[in-house]
DNA sequence: CGCCATCGTTGACAAGCGTCATCGATCGGG
DNA sequence: CCCGATCGATGACGCTTGTCAACGATGGCG
């Protein structure tokens, strides 16, 4: 199931820390994004649906936990960006950025040292 | 403005080759993604309000021609996807391909290249 | 000159999304 | 034991998206 865009605000949450009650995550997430109480609890409520999160029961309320890796999600987005971008390849990507101006040195260098650990 | 997914394949019709005729353009998209004449023609409407792409009469049809470039387009959805997950940065996203195994050793020649490249 | 084919425009509708408020259950304090 | 606070569930609504069909104008062929 695909998780929105508002929704992967409350996941950002909870994947930096876990698990959250709901008054948590609105407190979390609920003033940066000028979201009301009840925007917040039907984004959770959509969540669960979707199975992206999991609610343990704690006492009257529940803790929230995401059952999806943030690294599942972070993979199949980027995965299918290049896809549909870059046919798939990931060099033409990092062109785009050259090319555009929008490295930094320091983007560069880091990417020198990786390309290098990578190739050997 | 923003451009939907299913718009997206028609500015992508019209990126390979330009300008077309609507009966061009459901040629090219239509059959590969099991759309109607009348599916493509709303989607072509929907590019024309958003401004995304331009009209230009021809008798008593029309030749269309994206207004939006590729290379903006491309370059605005790849910025946004390093923003939301990956502070921005570009080698985070490398990385991910890199621990994903979804790197082949021409990808990795062709980064070292092109970082080679980049960095002098 | 009239009819048919063909354009583009518009209407339609279900599903998803962003946003918020209301409701029914329930827990805890007085 | 009852009342109010609080929680999650649900209803609501306007907008966008995906999908398609119907309509009205118009140009060309017979």
């Amino acid at each position: 199931m695909k998780i929105s865009s508002a929704e992967s605000v409350i996941m950002e949450a909870l994947w930096r820390k876990q698990p959250l009650t709901s008054e948590a995550i609105i407190a979390e997430v609920g003033e940066p994004n000028g979201w009301t109480e009840g925007t917040v609890k039907q984004l959770i409520s959509r969540l669960l649906k979707k199975k992206a999160i999991a609610a343990q029961p704690d006492g009257r309320r529940y803790l929230y936990s995401p059952l999806l890796a943030r690294r599942d999600y972070v993979q199949a987005e980027s995965q299918g960006l290049l896809d549909r971008l870059f046919d798939g390849r990931l060099a033409p990507l990092v062109t785009q950025f050259s090319e555009g101006g929008k490295l930094s040195d320091e983007d560069v260098a880091e990417l020198k040292a990786l390309v290098e650990r990578i190739s050997r």
